[in-house]
DNA sequence: AATGCATGTGAGATCGATCTCACATTGTCT
DNA sequence: AGACAATGTGAGATCGATCTCACATGCATT
């Protein structure tokens, strides 16, 4: 058993040569012999010798990991990203840390800080919070390669990927209000969350612009899960003037309200009307098909990381922000009211 | 920019005493005068001292990280599991590395050599292939804690958690039959994969013991993504004579199946009978409720993190292998057929 | 022959934390 | 007083890979 991997020293003393020359035969650097080179090879061939990353991350002051910080890996939206991400990661021969802030920033900032210990430097993170990103801002200082994704926060710097929330709401709610909807609600997750602010933003300058006031019992908070969106949805709908329609913020919302919506006997579109930010995959089985916010999910992960990955190569440039635009999906869970 | 972050030499100098005090303050161990401690807690305090895990994985051997390797993070039973797991994990000051091995055996063992040279001495895999596992045979010789997941390998003995897969498509096929069904149709992935495997096993031995001849043409396999089970689904049914009712491995797979019903016309449970493996989030608000083989997916990540921390705390005991039951929820994607 | 340069190699320092060992102080007991 | 423990501290080795420096050679040029 336990028979320990073989180091540089085993490779160097197998070959008979020193430690520096059997590094140098390995990573070819310096000058080695041709026959010493040889040797060497050969030696760390029949010890099966795999360097020790986690000795040469301490020399050189940096481990090839990403350290990758997202709202909830259980979210379609992230799961999908983290692959992208990985596998663009597996072509550079890093690694991929995940880890789930859950939306609390105690947790992004300590996760953070357990990654930066390590010595990774290059992350890909959803901030959780618009406010006191101390622990971003160092990042940038200490010249950590970081891209924000999903997200960006005022006063940070660098780069970033994300959508247009706003005008993807507002695009959902104008729709809304063309089809002859007034009381229209929306359910969103905590607005310290950089896409929910913007999806409310653009819901709200919509409403406005509709010549509808926007009305605070027809927004609820919950957390992004289907559990809890059920819960929201209930609420909102168990109310003396129920709304005519309703905007859901992200995919796993939007199947809570279906969920609930169900349970309330409510039927879809003909009771309520439905729009959801972020396609899923059953939005066009479920009956009727759920008309939602498209956003190109396949190119924010490839994006952050080719962003980061120039920034981990030592190109130096000034911050890239990209902005990609969604799309309106119709499909129909949306029906016309007559009376408005 | 970049003030490199203190180290224990910072600290000890700061305090006035050697690395050695420094450490033993800070790690409370040993003999350290109580003043001594609060000159140099003071000191860290003050330096904002974290320490290195780099240094100190490298020192003991050993790096607090779990490394997990799945078939596929974007399938939400792996997505689930891995966050149970890294709410665990911690729990103990464990981080969480993701790998995918995208069901690739060669992805499996290079991403496995990758994060042992990290000195990860703790892994959770979902094990791609049931032969040529060298690799995890390897771990077990070194004594690595290693805890298998959704799948069992012959030949490594160690901790492991499934479910009865063999038993749950068994019950599925068995209502089929009762329902009426004959032309009963498997959508599966790769046989390599031994959950893929077992289910097929459950398929064949409930058709033989319901008196129906296993039919090659009755079988697709496809890889476990919407859209491959699209293509896969279409191709099973555009046969001369189709089956009457189909059984899919995965909540992917059977959403990929919904998806290709709707695109052909084909309607559920009009013109065909569909049972799932696994529940999903939206098998309740699709027309009809779609009939699934539950499993208990939130006590799977947990039960393995559960075991591998065990392990990891030096706990020895024979490997113990968990097996979950599954459970057949009856819903309405099934129809009973006349005929026969 | 003396100088220069290209080529090869090894000894030792370094990264940061931790641990062993040796060396001081005390205080306590015979 | 002398012996011995309990307490407190620092010097140096260690983990494994890499890099700098110094030191050899050999060959070609003045």
């Amino acid at each position: 058993m336990a028979q320990k991997p073989a180091t540089l020293k085993d490779v160097a003393a197998y070959a008979n040569v020193s430690r520096a020359t059997a590094a140098r035969a390995l990573n070819s650097y310096g000058y080695v012999g041709d026959e010493t080179a040889r040797k060497v090879h050969e030696a760390a061939e029949k010890l099966g010798y795999r360097g020790n990353r986690l000795a040469q991350a301490l020399r050189n002051g940096q481990l090839p990991i990403i350290g990758c910080i997202l709202g909830d890996i259980q979210n379609p939206f992230f799961a999908r990203i983290a692959h992208d991400i990985e596998v663009l990661a597996r072509g550079h021969r890093y690694n991929l840390i995940i880890g789930s802030s859950e939306e609390q920033l105690e947790q992004e900032v300590s996760l953070l800080a357990s990654l930066q210990s390590l010595s990774i430097r290059g992350f890909i993170v959803a901030p959780t919070s618009d406010e006191n990103n101390f622990h971003l801002e160092r990042l940038i200082e200490e010249n950590v390669p970081l891209v924000l994704i999903d997200r960006v926060v005022k006063g940070i710097e660098c780069d970033s990927v994300v959508v247009d929330n706003e005008g993807g709401a507002r695009k959902a709610i104008e729709y809304l209000i063309a089809m002859g909807h007034r009381r229209i609600a929306l359910l969103q997750d905590d607005t310290r969350i950089f896409t929910s602010r913007e999806r409310l933003s653009g819901y709200q300058s919509a409403l406005t612009a509709g010549g509808i006031t926007p009305d605070d019992g027809m927004i609820s908070v919950s957390q992004s899960t289907v559990e809890h969106a059920i819960d929201a949805t209930i609420r909102l709908f168990s109310q003396k003037t129920p709304p005519t329609a309703l905007f859901t913020v992200d995919s796993l919302m939007t199947q809570g309200a279906l969920l609930a919506f169900r349970a309330m006997g409510i039927s879809i579109p003909h009771d309520v009307s439905l729009v959801g930010f972020d396609d899923f995959n059953l939005a066009t089985f479920t009956d009727p098909q759920i008309t939602v916010v498209a956003q190109p999910v396949s190119e924010i992960g490839l994006a952050a990381a080719r962003l980061l990955f120039e920034k981990l190569s030592g190109e130096s440039r000034p911050p890239e922000q990209i902005r990609f635009e969604t799309k309106l999906l119709i499909r129909g869970s949306v029906s016309r009211r007559p009376e408005g």
